[in-house]
DNA sequence: CGCGCGTTTGACATGACTCAAATGCTGTGG
DNA sequence: CCACAGCATTTGAGTCATGTCAAACGCGCG
């Protein structure tokens, strides 16, 4: 069995690590940073028999849409995605990038549908936990109703923060606040903070940022003169993390 | 007893509605809006006994700050408050506006600390409900932790959209995006969506929208003279909603 | 009634966008 | 395994939407 834990080399990537499809959540590499965190454990097995192991997803490849018909709420498993609103017209925004242990689709519970598309970024697979049965588990399992509460709060929590970003950091700020974000995410889950591949595209960060492709460029390769971070295509190696923090504003 | 369903007065004031302050929930008029919906009559009265009725707060006061133990999150009973999130240097900004019937500070539940400020925007009164106790009761009522995990979701569905706003819709769309949310807002409460009076500052609004006081104003200024509204300092009447819409993005 | 602050209006500055083109990477089929 | 096509990224030049600065105005509170 993999265990994300105990490897660290430099530019791994999310999607190469191996999983065993029907592992159960008390052997899952994830499990201090997933759900069932808290759970006895006669509530987690409750727990696994209601998660459906998905099949994975390949680059590009959708995990829901606004057309698709809501049933249940997901929790990345390996790999990652990115989620997007759009308007009538051609726009979208880039809402979030979610990585192993974080649920995607909490804000489709609200009116029973998906009110946003998931795509996943690199191969990726999901845990599935249709809505229906998780409420029924959540009748008579206090800590899953407070688990979820929890996250769903998190994620609002940092939607204010983008927000800020969205609404009061410059340029530079926003593209320092990202790879913060990302390199604290990368940490969390194992990896190096400083070491780590991009699973998203120039255009996916300078549109979830509010920025134009070209200023994100354009902030990469000054960045890079300036010794804060190295490139070579998607890898990554920041270099100077306080200097970075000092610029997240 | 108050029944806001039945008066539609022009530029009415939300502030300015009575409230008998120790109305029970089932009584309340924003009954059908609140948190109580769907919850059986026993059940009610449980939560009623763990909400308190908070004292008036005037114009400017804080409900919360981040420098406030987290005990509790509020439901507006009257009046409208404003949230913010701030940086270390004075940068802040208005992560959003709440009316009668709406939650503030569910992003605090993930940290059990509050992550950003309330302030009242006029007089206002609040509806409090302490975390412990609400979490106490949820454990028996499956339907009070259903209805909370789908305000959550509901606050996170508009974040969304407030990031798209932020991030891809111009100054005008903006603008014209925030009249009618608050117009909806209104006549959900049964008041006039045509006519109506802002509790917010220009600056509050330019902030939240992510632009300048300057801009705010200027716009106000071309859309009255497009005869979109009509403007008389903080009341407002849309005059032409569906162009309105049609501008929105 | 007068002071102060919120708002409006005007003139100007600029950060980030758009357009354009060169470069480089990646995945595919021969 | 290589060559090519197509897409992503970078870089440069010029423009524009919106911000900044400044000043007048007027409402509302004390």
């Amino acid at each position: 069995m993999s265990q994300l834990g105990n490897v660290t080399p430099l530019f791994r990537d999310l999607a190469k690590v191996e999983h065993e499809h029907n592992i159960a959540c008390e052997e899952c590499s994830l499990y201090r940073l997933c759900l069932p965190l808290g759970l006895h454990s006669d509530d987690l097995v409750q727990l696994d028999e209601i998660i459906k192991r998905s099949q994975n997803f390949s680059r590009g490849q959708a995990l829901f849409s606004t057309s698709t018909d809501f049933n249940s709420i997901f929790v990345v498993r390996s790999g990652s995605f990115k989620t997007t609103v759009s308007a009538g017209d051609g726009r979208e925004q880039v809402t979030g990038f979610y990585f192993p242990g974080e649920f995607v689709g909490l804000d489709a519970i609200y009116e029973q549908a998906y009110r946003s598309n998931a795509k996943a970024l690199e191969s990726s697979s999901v845990c599935e936990l249709p809505y229906d049965q998780l409420q029924e588990l959540g009748k008579n399992m206090p800590q899953l109703q407070m688990q979820m509460m929890s996250r769903l709060s998190k994620e609002l929590s940092g939607d204010k923060s983008l927000m800020f970003l969205l609404g009061k950091k410059t340029a530079e700020e926003k593209l320092a606040t990202f790879l913060l974000s990302i390199s604290r995410r990368f940490k969390d889950r194992g990896f190096s903070a400083n070491d780590f591949q991009l699973s998203m595209s120039r255009a996916d960060i300078a549109n979830h940022l509010g920025l134009a492709v070209e200023t994100v460029s354009r902030l990469f390769s000054r960045f890079s003169d300036d010794r804060l971070i190295e490139i070579h295509n998607k890898a990554i190696s920041i270099t100077d993390s306080e200097k970075l923090t000092s610029l997240c504003g």
